[in-house]
DNA sequence: AAAGGCATTCAAAGCGATTTCAAATTTTGA
DNA sequence: TCAAAATTTGAAATCGCTTTGAATGCCTTT
């Protein structure tokens, strides 16, 4: 109610006697103003507290001063995403843009959300993620002509700017590594299907297969969520299969978890009876050298690709063509003590 | 770059042959315009996709449309406060309310960062949370005439809206049930010290010993974040004691992932050797039933928090005194397998 | 001494909405 | 039938900023 009146930047100027122009352009470092006066500005300015209603700022200059992330099922908002939006924010905010998240239901409103934030201008730019191979909401940002850069990649008629991680060769590697200490049964678990980057997983991981002369099992790949009870109850159902597999590649932590579980419940061993190699997007509080047996990883920091990842968007917003932005990322393999040799008898 | 012209009011006005009086009035359902004409320029609008320009608007009407969030350490943006987030937007995308995040490096910075909201008049409200004892960022917030909601407790002069939990209650609760157990060296992980849930833990931890005519032994507390890996440091440590605790209470649920692994490091087992219940802010990837063995909790969903609060919020928007909007959350005691009798020998 | 140039400053016109106040039209009532 | 009231529309002011174009004063230059 009784809102204090912030400063106007009227206010400041009838302060310091000087018009609105002159105290504007001092502030925004116009050349064409005395260094006397610039000085007094803007120290006047520090000491009142001043600071440009950023609304009339936006409604003046054009730009929304704000970047756009929506997350679908609200659920979405999950580790990854804090720790890839955390990324994403560290950077944003020594820039001074506002980052404007907002949570749809299902798909339509995803779309719906975005012709909305066109129409009503809130921001200047989108960061788009979890790309389907090939991204319907790509192609609306496309054609609402709302600049965006994609976390992932799709393929679409026209360039778009984006940064991923390389899956596949993080996954054949992972394989491979795992073929070498003479595991053949090999489960994979994947991300939903349909999403670039899953398709991209199992790609590696058949390539590594096939290069053995391998077939991958249909029953050794499951895709999901990544979530720890969706993992435990696929890899309790793999490890009851016989031959049963004798390794498993994890898709997130949270699966390493559920698979863990499993492997304990079955009554084996991580490390002797069962392998495993988790991809981790490494989470702060979730650590693969503190696991207990420490944890072999494909390693890739999802926070720091948010960061870049707004650090290119505010090169595409400074003019930059969005064909010149892509970046893949190579991935750790790193070893711990869960992968080991095939064990000798199943 | 070439962005497209979005439509404004003008144009579709002049598209209409009507006033921009009478568009505006016709959208926002004042009652002064002819029925007819409301349709006709509600269809036109929902046809053009016309949507008025936020900035303009929030110039216009001095409201911001947006609430703020301001996250201390780019850390903090963990699975807590994201599952929070998630809640909070899901009832504030039904209000058309957006969410504005940023991130801040220290204290000081995040004090700053109120005082350029204020200024900038970039938010409606504010969300605060992980108060202290006595928080200096509510009493700056009061000062600046910045209206919020505090996720937790406080005790400045003034009267403040806030919604908690009843921690202190859930954790003499916890403990009690641990003592009937035939427990008597039961260790707390609880949060950072000077944080009010953590303090009122605290207090519910002592009240229940002291009714029993026991002491807490301040070996077997601890102050910290709530991370697997300093969890599992603890732990570790308080195992090496002797007599060492039988029971722990640990403060998330990732710290009892912490606390889980210490316990099988020291070879013993967790609902007999050692007993454990855990807070779990009810993590959708993480489920406490489906742990192994099952996790004995404290349940309060932080995700039902952050959608109330937002609800409150609109409420003290709507002009409701902050005196009057208090909530205290009970907080469930489910009791599952990781909670048993203190074993006999030590 | 007049003119041109430079450094500063300012008045006023946007930006795209809402809202006040007045005008035009229709309806009502006697 | 005509004034008064009710309904419906519109012109213009306003929100707080940026930015254009003009004005001011002071040096130089010729």
């Amino acid at each position: 109610m009784g809102r204090i009146a912030a400063m106007r930047l009227k206010d400041l100027a009838e302060h310091l006697g000087l018009s609105q122009t002159t105290v504007s352009r001092a502030l925004n470092g116009y050349p064409e103003v005395n260094e006397a006066t610039r000085r007094r500005v803007a120290e006047a300015a520090n000491l009142l507290g001043y600071r440009p209603n950023a609304s009339a700022l936006r409604l003046a200059t054009g730009r929304a001063g704000a970047v756009g992330l929506v997350l679908r099922g609200a659920d979405e908002l999950g580790p990854h995403m804090s720790e890839f939006l955390s990324g994403v924010g560290s950077y944003m905010a020594s820039q001074e843009i506002d980052m404007l998240v907002s949570t749809v239901a299902n798909h339509q409103e995803e779309l719906a959300a975005y012709r909305r934030l066109a129409a009503s201008q809130k921001v200047d730019a989108v960061i788009l993620h979890s790309p389907t191979v090939s991204d319907e909401r790509a192609e609306l940002l496309m054609e609402l002509k709302i600049p965006f850069v994609l976390h992932g990649r799709t393929n679409i008629g026209q360039p778009v700017a984006w940064l991923d991680i390389d899956n596949t060769s993080a996954l054949e590697r992972a394989t491979s590594h795992l073929l070498d200490l003479g595991h053949r049964r090999i489960a994979l678990l994947n991300g939903v299907r349909g999403r670039t980057f899953a398709e991209h997983r199992e790609i590696g991981y058949r390539a590594a297969l096939t290069a053995r002369g391998l077939n991958a099992d249909p029953a050794l790949v499951g895709n999901s969520a990544f979530t720890d009870e969706i993992a435990f109850r696929m890899a309790q159902a793999m490890l009851e299969l016989r031959p049963r597999p004798t390794a498993f590649l994890a898709g997130s932590m949270m699966t390493a978890l559920g698979v863990f579980r499993a492997i304990r419940q079955a009554g084996l061993h991580l490390g002797s009876d069962v392998s495993m190699i988790a991809h981790d997007d490494v989470f702060p509080y979730l650590n693969a050298d503190n696991m207990y047996p420490t944890m072999s990883t494909t390693r890739s920091s999802i926070r720091q690709a948010g960061t870049r990842i707004a650090e290119l968007i505010m090169q595409i917003l400074a003019g930059k063509s969005a064909a010149e932005v892509h970046e893949l990322w190579p991935v750790e393999l790193v070893l711990r003590e869960s992968s080991g040799p095939a064990p000798r008898t199943l």
